[in-house]
DNA sequence: TTTTAGCACTCACCAAGAGAGAATGCTAAC
DNA sequence: GTTAGCATTCTCTCTTGGTGAGTGCTAAAA
């Protein structure tokens, strides 16, 4: 899709072509030009509207599902019906509220706050709701705590600054003194304080280098502890796939495997929404369609996904989304998603402050 | 199922049904009278075959799928075969000690262990895998830390004697002074330590009362803290469930979403064996056919499950097993449950021994 | 130059029907 | 008790024909 053109397209093709999409959007069905015009209200003939639309499709922006059926849109025309023709509608006051008081609930961590977002959009599109844990590199680490379980087995806690704990627990060769274990927390406590999660063992060999000679045996053992440690998976929320097998475009059974196969892996679908985020204006929103979805050759899929930051004008910490057919109702589901975005981040910031 | 009654078979009708069955599970179409006859290679013509079919489907072992086609077993059929003329299969040496070996990776937790297992019988079984991790009342506490994380938020961990953590956090009105924390923390381990998960609350409260007079907002405090704590849900891993599309079974789309039902909330399945795994002979083996699977409404499905011990001769900790369609071939997979549970309760004792 | 009426054409969808094939149940004979 | 024979039942597949929605193209109208 990268260097695909989009050919600049005058007034009356804009106008088809959003008809087309909103008329897609809502019957499922390809759009004929009878149809088109009905839908407009305008002073034309069904013969001239289908003059334009055979234009679109030259340019890539409709298809047909077989000669002289409707026409449909393409990827590329869902894409520029987002990216010039959209307007996103407003939330109605009851539609806000509902949101607001869904996520002011009390919750006590930033598991809680994303799991009850991605399952509020869920409920609030009826297409599947995606809900991003903070991103490791903005999650430092606030405690490192070791318990001795049974003789040769200790767990290892960490926990960040937001509330995330992160465990893991390994059983050594030797027996450990409960002694040396303390020294080890007090030493791994010192030198992880803040520090990045990401970073976590490159920090931790640095700083073990100065102790060596000093402690050797401390030093062993910490290093054998901490390669025990998980490099932590960003976790995401995935709420209401079932909402998805209500869609006509899902039923067969092809299809349905790319469903199962989002909710077993949703990694590849979560990198691209992270570096089409990264790219986008202001860093704030992104629509990805087909192809750009990342998802193992199915094409079927939409996301809408907006970033959240814990500070007014800070960094984006995270994202939230919600996944659908490329058939959704872009206008009313941006906006759900956008003030979702904003909610959470206030939510979160709140939860440590 | 409870009360239906399982009417006695003679010698000729258990060949016949279990022909029929073997049949069935290999070629999923329903199987005809010649089919039986060529199958058994007896000295009988079809039409004599054709009677005994009837008198089994009479006596509710095997049914018509529509009049004159072919018979496919009852729940009541496979249940009968089940029970009175399986063969459980030995292993060969060879999928016992790929079994062996897969298990015994080096793995450092219950959570690992089981996580392992059910993907290990999903992929030795082509269907999807289940492995519960041990169950409460016999999980036990050893440790409870309370961790200061900010000013007013405090995070609380919970070990079990299965290396399993339970974490929970909660933000209080107050702030805490670290002395008041360390000090309820270290009577929450005394008045918890080897007290079952099951019990925390109303053990809690009653060695609470203690010390209600004496120490009044330690004691408040306690109870705020561990209302926070969710009583721990018994987990369930759930492995290889695309598996089961591959079913012809399984191509409808309603049928889908009960895989997908089950993928979302497995607890009525859990249920389900852990009863009927209690009322098995020994305690040992089980396998639930249809209807018996709890499955809201949707009778597709077999299941197969044997319970573990953590010692040789001890209670059941917990059960591993199988879920398919109906139509699997129970003689090899029960066999590999059977050795694979055997196994996991090996591997579970030796963690902590 | 743009728009439109008219018309032939294409294709999916549906219903009805015909024929093949796999089994069956029943009856009467072995 | 067993079986051969046969009419019967039902699914499945393929064909056929009709309908309707929609198109593309051409030539005329604006």
């Amino acid at each position: 899709m990268k260097n695909t053109k989009f050919p600049p397209l005058n007034e009356r093709e804009q106008t088809v072509l959003e008809a087309v999409v909103h008329i897609y959007i809502t019957t499922a069905e390809p759009v004929g030009s009878r149809t088109v015009v009905k839908k407009l209200g305008l002073n034309l003939s069904p013969a001239t509207i289908r003059n334009v639309m055979a234009d679109l499709e030259e340019m890539g922006y409709l298809t047909q599902v077989h000669t002289s059926s409707g026409r449909v849109p393409t990827d590329m025309g869902y894409k520029y019906y987002v990216n010039h023709l959209m307007k996103v509608q407003e939330l109605t006051l009851a539609e806000r509220e509902h949101i607001k008081q869904e996520l002011t609930k009390k919750m006590d961590s930033a598991d809680q706050i994303l799991r009850q977002t991605s399952h509020l959009l869920a409920l609030a599109s009826h297409q599947a709701g995606l809900a991003e844990l903070p991103v490791e590199n903005t999650a430092v680490i606030r405690r490192v705590e070791l318990v001795p379980l049974l003789e040769r087995q200790v767990a290892i806690l960490i926990l960040d600054n937001f509330g995330v704990v992160h465990t893991s627990s390994v059983v050594l060769d030797d027996t450990v003194s409960p002694q040396l274990l303390e020294s080890l927390s007090k030493f791994l406590n010192e030198s992880l304080f803040n520090v990045s999660i990401d970073n976590i063992y490159s920090v931790v060999r640095e700083s073990l280098k100065k102790f060596f000679d000093e402690r050797r045996k401390l030093v062993e053992l910490a290093l054998k502890i901490l390669t025990q440690v998980e490099p932590p998976t960003n976790q995401m929320f995935l709420d209401g796939t079932n909402n998805l097998f209500d869609q006509p475009e899902f039923q067969e059974p092809t299809k349905v495997r790319s469903i199962i196969g989002i909710m077993e892996d949703p990694s590849p679908l979560v990198k691209a929404l992270r570096e089409a985020l990264a790219h986008s204006e202001n860093q704030q929103r992104t629509v990805l369609i087909g192809s750009e979805t990342m998802m193992n050759n199915i094409n079927e899929f939409g996301v809408i996904a907006s970033s959240y930051r814990l500070e007014e004008e800070g960094e984006p910490a995270g994202f939230i989304g919600i996944l659908g057919p490329k058939r959704m109702p872009y206008e009313r589901l941006s906006s759900i998603v956008d003030y979702t975005a904003g909610m959470v981040g206030k939510m979160l910031s709140r939860l440590w402050r």
